[in-house]
DNA sequence: GTTGTAAGTGTACGATGTAAGTGTGTCAAG
DNA sequence: CTTGACACACTTACATCGTACACTTACAAC
């Protein structure tokens, strides 16, 4: 028989067949992951956490050392859902395939970027996508220089993600004379973004509001890289000055 | 006279013939990136910028609004540190060099590209650097469509830095007998790293520690990037598939 | 049984940002 | 000079955070 006390509160129904499941470092950070999902990473305190999975704060403390390491974890969690590396014999299309994907799997967890990029933390996952990454490009023919310079160029591209300096630009209203108006306002002050933007707003192709198709720009830059690489490789990049 | 009471402690002495600088947005700003720049960005706490300042915490809401009002001042501080954005006929010349001065002054504050990159906040500052880029780019001929994917590919370099994903290295021992045992271990672990290390070690340019020269990267990056965006303007950019 | 260990609980502390209310100095209007 | 208003600094207080520390409990090995 099932214990009448201190079987604490679940996160969820079906308390008395559900006996209560231990919890364990995978369950721990399976369920940050999701909250951060849900509710955002700043929603991911050592007491929500505790209270999502039925149990004190502190008991968390068994299964990750602290609150760092919880979320270098998640991280982990994120790395390790992407598909393995492509292996197409060639590199360009191999980097390009793996990163989109990353990417992908990227898109499904908004908090991940910049948690990634606060830390530049090295994990044993992350280190085995740069090493594909560094095989591919060896196996194409890079020296190591030239692969040591194009993980710089690629940066967290590698990863499926780049900082968007200004990426979530809600700002636009819906209604168009609003929008009108704020682009009137813009092109008084920043003529050349204003320029920009009219031409862009006219032809469809939004650059504000929910336009922008940053899936397009991430491809776009990414091909434009590649490409570069690829003469990097043959030599013939030339510089100015 | 100066009055014997309520003259609160000052942060450093001459403590009569000063009579007690007042509080201001400009000092509060100021202050705080010092203490940024020398401690940290975590050590800018308001009760320590308070302190920093002879002055109780919640005298600094009279100044910013909060924290993260802040935060965007204080980068806002930073950007106008830099000079005003070359205006050389060569377009890639004019990006090129403000580009590097952005970053030179960026490297004075280390811990403004992480504030930058966590909000994206437009503020004047920030919006004039682009407009004044947008322009460059629209006087070289870019079309407003080209224009804008070259803003997303040169990314926060527009700002004069690259989230580096593997920055501070200092993994790195300087016993070379340790040193050469970690690369040894790596290789094992990680072999196409390994294999990029160990010849980038053997030839002098290290790649761990405190070899791998971030301004050399940074330059041969942006020159690659205002390559391909010379060809893309051109027509000449082909993807592959 | 005893005992050792792993894991969950409870309490408590220091740090943080900041809301709300209380002086107090300066200065213009009367 | 008095008076009132306003800007600005001070004080107190609170909620929330990560986590140190001491404890209880469950269970397996002897």
């Amino acid at each position: 028989m099932s214990p009448p006390d201190s079987t604490g509160a679940q996160e969820s129904g079906t308390p008395s067949s559900e006996q209560r499941v231990p919890l364990s470092r995978e369950r721990v950070l399976a369920t940050a992951v999701a909250i951060a999902d849900e509710h955002g990473i700043e929603a991911v305190s050592m007491r929500r956490l505790g209270h999502e999975l039925g149990v004190e704060a502190m008991s968390l403390y068994n299964h990750v050392a602290n609150k760092d390491a919880l979320l270098t974890g998640m991280v982990d969690v994120v790395v390790e859902e992407m598909p393995p590396p492509s292996e197409d014999p060639d590199w360009r299309v191999a980097l390009r395939t793996t990163m989109l994907e990353a990417r992908a799997v990227l898109m499904r967890h908004q908090w991940a970027p910049r948690v990634l990029s606060e830390r530049s933390e090295l994990t044993h996952p992350i280190l085995l996508r740069f090493d594909a990454a560094v095989g591919t490009l060896l196996r194409a023919g890079f020296t190591a220089d030239q692969t040591h310079h194009a993980l710089h160029v690629l940066g967290s591209r590698i990863l499926g993600f780049t900082q968007e300096l200004f990426n979530d630009s809600e700002a636009m209203s819906d209604d168009p004379d609003v929008a009108a108006l704020m682009i009137k306002q813009m092109s008084a002050a920043y003529p050349n973004l204003g320029a920009m933007i009219e031409v862009a707003e006219h032809d469809g192709t939004s650059v504000l509001g929910d336009g922008c198709d940053d899936q397009y720009e991430f491809e776009l830059a990414l091909d434009l890289i590649l490409n570069g690489l690829e003469r990097l490789r043959r030599g013939e990049l030339h510089v100015p000055h």
